[in-house]
DNA sequence: GAGATAACCTAACGCAGTTACCCATTTTGG
DNA sequence: CCAAAATGGGTAACTGCGTTAGGTTATCTC
């Protein structure tokens, strides 16, 4: 056995003088896959991600500082792919209220999905995260803002009761409702969730009735 | 220095014959203490316990299969405090909504004073959760009951929409929308939440004003 | 062709959870 | 009263983890 096949996956050659970057894309490639296939983020070790490319762990650190940036970088690529999914589901529907509903679906059957990503982005303590996600940055992120425009536009349109004007309170309501199903059921995936599918629908439309014009229910 | 002196806490004496079941508290006690004053999972290492109590670490699995069974039994302490928080504060509401958004209120507070523990046993992996507490247990555990039981009162008194019979659905819900902003600001402390206290009030109000009848507003 | 530099690797550290195995004390049975 | 068994621990070590210090080799530029 030469020294080359030590590793499950044979060493790979070296590239060449500018392209070291490309090293990068398939570090995080390896660690998506990982992620997904897996399920779980103590699987994505920086030694079984190393051996997926080809290459030894220590040229991990070429690329990220730690650990914890190569994990949440590939879990914020899974949040833009959420929010492209939330945004087209958000172009199917011209009502405003509607159209909030279908935001909330979209966002829950993509997390849902794709579990792993969003428990780490959303539901690990703080101190694991690193600060460019910690929280400030959130807030200003393309899907917050989608969703602070659906909420304005409810507003506008005269659809919410008349001491609800806030958008952004209300829209932080609104995402830590639809976050309070989306994380439990990702985090008790085994408890008695009724499989109707319209149960779903009945806990959006319940967040919406608390918001929505007595007259417009 | 004597070789008793090696570990922080000099070794204690060891236990009389029947009385080694009172180690298990001491354990119990020193991962709580490690856990309520660092908050951090990863600080309540098998090491640090063994070294608070005065023991060595194997001896910790003469009472524990795991870790991991050890948190979780220090977390479910924690859970049945909570249980007798929500409930002291559930008898202090004569009115059924009232009691339901009090229920509420007391559950946020104290789960967000002890994120640690409610982040552990409500916001973490299905893969590192022991069996017990996956779920099933936790739709009959008290606090559960609980809950259900306000809901219950809530449609006896003819409070709810017509539409909303099923106590364990509109329970369910209702956790979901409650542990969302729990849970949400225990992983994104550092997000720009509103400091005004009403706005956790209104979270509540606005979560209840979806289910309740429309002249009961 | 001779630096310079980018792209790796080797070896190792410290810490974690966990296990196999050993030792001492106490109770118990004859 | 004494040996056997059971209980309450300890010693040493294994594996795997994230991470770092420092070396090595190939490529690019001048």
């Amino acid at each position: 056995m030469t020294p080359q096949a030590a590793s499950a996956a044979s060493r790979r050659p070296r590239l060449p003088k500018g392209e070291g970057q490309r090293l990068r894309g398939e570090i995080m490639a390896a660690a998506e896959r990982l992620l997904i296939e897996t399920g779980s983020q103590e699987a994505v070790s920086i030694r079984a991600v190393a051996d997926a490319v080809g290459v030894t762990p220590p040229s991990i650190y070429r690329h990220f500082a730690d650990k914890s940036e190569l994990i949440f970088e590939v879990c914020a690529r899974h949040f833009a792919a959420l929010t492209d999914h939330v945004r087209a589901a958000c172009e199917g529907a011209d009502d405003p209220v509607e159209r909030l509903a279908a935001l909330g679906r979209a966002y829950i059957d993509f997390a849902v999905a794709n579990p792993e990503p969003y428990r780490i982005m959303f539901m690990t303590g703080p101190d694991d995260v690193p600060a460019v996600y910690q929280g400030p940055g959130l807030a200003r992120s393309a899907a917050f803002d989608l969703l602070v425009q659906c909420v304005q536009d409810c507003i506008d349109a005269g659809r919410f009761r008349p001491d609800q004007t806030d958008a952004y309170r209300l829209a932080l309501g609104f995402w830590a409702r639809v976050h309070g199903l989306t994380s439990l059921r990702i985090a008790k995936p085994h408890m008695d969730w009724p499989d109707d599918p319209g149960f779903v629908d009945d806990y959006l439309d319940v967040c919406l009735w608390g918001v929505v014009r007595a007259d417009d229910r």
